[in-house]
DNA sequence: ATGAAGGTTGCAGAGATTGCAACAGTCCAG
DNA sequence: CTGGACTGTTGCAATCTCTGCAACCTTCAT
C-alpha cells in the first residue's frame, strides 16, 4: 500500500539471508543505489539494520529485541509456560507450545527434553505446517472455507515417507483431528520422532494455541507416548481454562 | 531520512508495550487516523504486524521469525554454543553471552543454570549496560573518545547499592576492566547475583563479544565463584581462537 | 431505531521521494 | 607513487507518492 514503506521493509527479508552490500540491497530491490543507500539509513536509525565492520549491512540488535518483548506480550504464553514445566517434570520429554498466524505456525515456547538432547532452540521458526502435530489442530480449527483454500495453497514437502503427500489427504486429516481433538506426528518431519498434541481453546471454544510433546522412538515407542495422551490433554485443559478466565491484557494490575 | 518510513518503524516500539488500536496508533505518531491505517497495512502485508480478532494490532510472526535468523546468522553465537554448553557441565552455573551493538549490550545465548531456576530466557533483552559484566567488557574495548561519550549519556539506575552510581566511575570501571581484561559484577544487578565475564575478541584483537557465568550468593559466595576465573577465561579464548580463524561467512562449505 | 465510535475509501493538493550526475574515499595494479 | 576502478555519498529538480480531509460504512450500545 505504501511503496517506501514496502521498498523498506522487504529489506528485512534480505538481508535475514545474510549480510548484504549497498549495491546488492539495490539491484534486489530494483531501485537507484541512492535510494537504497536512504531506506537503509532510516531501517538503521531504527536500529533493525547494523552495519558492520566491512560496510555491509545485516539485522540489527533492536529487531531481536522487539522480537523478544513481541512474544513476552502473547500472554498465553505466559501462562502456558508453567504448565509446560510442569508437563516436562512429568514425563521429561520435549514439550512445545504454539500459535497459528497468517498462514504460518509458529513456535513460541519450547521446554526441553531431560534425555540428552541437541536440539536446538527452534522458538521463533515456522513449523512444518503440513505435518507437525500442532500445526494440524490449528488448521483443523480454521472454517471450513478457509481450511480449503489453505490446504490447496501449500506445499506438501515429503520429509519422510509418512508426511502428508498433498491437499486432500490434508484436508481429510483435519477434519479427522478435528473430530477427536488431538493430533499426532508419527514420523511425519523426522523419522524417528514422534508427537502427541492438544489444543489450547479460548473462551469462546476457539483453539488459540496448541500443545505437543516430542520424543524420540529410540526413547519411547509411538504406542508408549500415546499413553500420555491422557496427561498432555489435561494439561491444555489447565490451560485452556486459565486463560479463558482471565482479561487478556493486564497483566498483575487490579486484581480486585 | 525517509519520513514514511521513519512513521512507520515507529509503529513497531510502540506497538511491542502492547496492542493499540488505530486511533491510539494515529494519535502517538500524531498523523491522521488514515495514514495510520495505511502505515500498519504496509506492515501487515509484510507480517510485522498482525490484526487480533478484536481489530487491535500487535507485533506479528514475522517479527520474531526474521528475529531468529537475525540471531542464527550471528556465526559467533553458533561458534561459541558448544563451549558455553561445556562451561557449563563444568561449573553448573548459568552461562551468558552478549554482543554490542549501538549502545546496546544485547545477550544472544544462554545456557541456564543446572540449579533449580526459574529465570526466564532473556535472550534477546537488552542487559543492564552500566552494571553487567559483560557489558563492561564491551564498553571498555570502545575507543576512548566514544567511551565517555556514551559513558556520559547513560543512564545510571541504582538497581542496588552496588550499582555503578554515574559517569565518572564508570569511566573508571571501564579503565580497570580495560587493563585486567576480564570483568565482574558483584551484586551490582540484583543483590544476590554475582557474576564473572571473559572478553570474545576477534583476529585484530577487538572485542566481539563477551560471556560470563552467573550465580547467586546461596549457591556460591563470589569469591568461590572468582575462583572460575581462568575457566571462563580459557573458554573464552578458546572461542576467540575458533572465530579468528575462521572465515566469517561460509557456514560448512570448503574446509580444503 | 438511533446515535456514537471506530474503521475505510476517493480525491486533490502538497510535499516527500526518487533517480541522476557529480563527488569523495578506498583499494589495487601498474 | 600514480592512475583507475569501485563503492558509497550528497545536491538538486521533477515527479510521483503520500497525506489529510470529508464522506461513507460497519458495529455496537442505548
Amino acid at each position: 500500500m505504501s511503496q517506501t514503506v514496502d521498498r523498506a521493509l522487504s529489506i528485512l527479508p534480505l538481508l535475514a539471508e545474510g549480510p548484504a552490500d549497498l549495491g546488492q540491497v539495490a539491484e534486489r530491490l530494483d531501485v537507484h543505489k541512492s535510494t537504497a543507500l536512504r531506506l537503509l539509513r532510516t531501517l538503521h536509525e531504527h536500529g533493525l539494520v547494523y552495519r558492520q565492520s566491512d560496510q555491509r549491512y545485516r539485522l540489527g540488535a533492536r529487531l531481536i529485541a522487539l522480537a523478544q518483548e513481541a512474544m513476552e506480550n502473547l500472554d498465553i504464553r505466559e501462562i502456558a509456560h508453567p504448565h509446560l514445566v510442569r508437563l516436562n517434570e512429568q514425563c521429561g520429554h520435549t514439550v512445545h507450545l504454539a500459535v497459528y498466524e497468517e498462514n504460518e505456525v509458529l513456535y513460541i515456547d519450547k521446554v526441553e527434553s531431560r534425555y540428552p538432547v541437541r536440539m536446538y532452540s527452534r522458538i521463533g521458526k515456522p513449523v512444518a505446517i503440513t505435518v507437525a502435530a500442532v500445526a494440524k489442530l490449528l488448521l483443523a480449527d480454521l472454517p471450513e472455507g478457509e481450511r480449503r483454500v489453505l490446504a490447496d495453497k501449500l506445499e506438501y514437502p515429503m520429509y519422510t515417507a509418512r508426511s502428508t503427500p498433498n491437499a486432500p489427504a490434508f484436508v481429510r486429516e483435519l477434519e479427522k483431528v478435528r473430530e477427536q481433538g488431538w493430533a499426532t506426528d508419527l514420523g511425519g518431519h523426522e523419522e524417528s520422532i514422534n508427537c502427541v498434541a492438544a489444543p489450547i481453546r479460548g473462551a469462546d471454544g476457539r483453539v488459540v494455541a496448541a500443545m505437543s510433546v516430542s520424543a524420540p522412538n529410540v526413547v519411547v515407542t509411538a504406542d508408549e507416548l500415546l499413553t500420555l495422551l491422557p496427561l498432555v490433554r489435561r494439561t491444555a485443559d489447565a490451560i485452556s481454562g486459565e486463560y479463558s478466565g482471565r482479561t487478556p491484557v493486564t497483566p498483575t494490575n487490579d486484581p480486585a
